[in-house]
DNA sequence: GTGCTATCGCAACTCTAGTTGCGTCACGGA
DNA sequence: TCCGTGACGCAACTAGAGTTGCGATAGCAC
């Protein structure tokens, strides 16, 4: 039990597991918690009990329910932290292009069957505690100022006509890449692209300009 | 002991949808089941017990337990069941106007808490049973081929132009409704209007077609 | 009506999630 | 360096979900 001195800051090195058996206490904790949280959560989405939790952030069960109330509480944090990871604003000088970007970064962050997993436990965490719920509504409807900003630019530059509601538009591209991440179908940028060219389109058949070239198709 | 002939279960004396206070066997003890898991799921969504359904189906909790393995499972095939009861399919002169009925039918179904609760319910058995999942599949992903059915129906009479892929068309429009019913948001029949609107005439700003009216409002 | 059988009710059990009280030690201030 | 405080580990406890064996009976064939 002596080591006192030697490695004071260990959450530098952030590996899967804790670098010393030696007990952590105050705030460091809950980032461990938080980190083995996460990890479970996209894994196992809600199929873990909080002793796992425990277990792999090599803490107590009893430190993990003082600080956090209930399962879902503990997601809600966990999920939350996660939230604060932005994902980068597209700015060049389409604004088009800008949106596909989005959209695509926002398809990689649900592909894969972690993201999967994570979505589902947020909701199931959300049905739980109305929290959690505010949580689950800040995350899946983030970046949404960070459309509504790009399509602005689009309708100032002419290339989208004014007076379309940008909550609307944005949900119909985005929704529909999160419910089939929900429901475990594959997720793809090419899907993403998809939906914003017939989100931009229209299903009309008189346009004016030629919907397979009427914007950037990679 | 005794008592053999007489009331073996004097609370359900209380006269009430079953007509007697005699054990029920077979599959009849199956439909009350289910008919108690949906009450149950609609009012808590999935914050209930075996026992809960039990009581309510005026059963004991062993006959539940025999039949479904899992609370999962007995959610699974409730909803299931719900699943087989059809949105009567709109089929006018107008295809345009039976999309936006449609639409408006799946917005009537999801709107209120029951809707969000049971929708919440179908997510969390799912995260937990894969078989669940594929139901859940079903479930969100019905009326999609009567979507496509009115869809190819407007492409034939030229209000929509060929080549438009009915399932990410009709994504674009359900999805949005299904996730805002998800986060508890309020989801109306005029949201669902607004939706099947943007959805056929795009966000380009060059259309031949005047969008404020190029299909019927209101 | 009579007898067979599958299904249900019941009670007693196991197991695991969640709780509590207390001793101990990490952490920061003097 | 030492000391006080509060956070953590630990074990024993409680509660409720899920399981099992058996007796009883509804449903059905004859």
């Amino acid at each position: 039990m002596a080591a006192r001195s030697a490695d004071q800051n260990p959450e530098a090195s952030v590996r899967e597991v804790r670098p010393s058996n030696r007990p952590v206490r105050g705030p460091r904790v809950v980032d461990t918690v938080l980190d083995a949280t996460l990890a479970l959560v996209a894994e196992r989405s809600y199929s873990f009990s909080i002793e796992d939790v425990a277990r792999l952030a090599r803490v107590h069960k009893t430190t993990v329910y003082r600080r956090f109330a209930t399962k879902a509480a503990l997601v809600g944090a966990a999920i939350e932290r996660m939230a604060l990871t932005q994902i980068p604003v597209p700015e060049s000088a389409d604004p088009l292009a800008d949106l596909v970007a989005l959209a695509e970064a926002v398809a990689r962050v649900l592909s894969g069957p972690d993201g999967a997993r994570t979505m589902r436990a947020v909701l199931v965490a959300a049905s739980e505690d109305s929290d959690v719920l505010a949580t689950a509504r800040r995350l899946l409807t983030g970046r949404f100022d960070t459309a509504a900003q790009i399509l602005s630019r689009a309708i100032a530059s002419g290339q989208v006509r004014a007076g379309v509601d940008p909550v609307l538009f944005w949900a119909g591209i985005v929704n529909p890449l999160q419910v089939r991440a929900l429901l475990g179908h594959p997720v793809s940028e090419a899907t993403a692209r998809e939906l914003v060219a017939l989100s931009l389109d229209g299903a009309h058949r008189a346009t004016s300009i030629d919907p397979t070239d009427s914007w950037p198709t990679a």
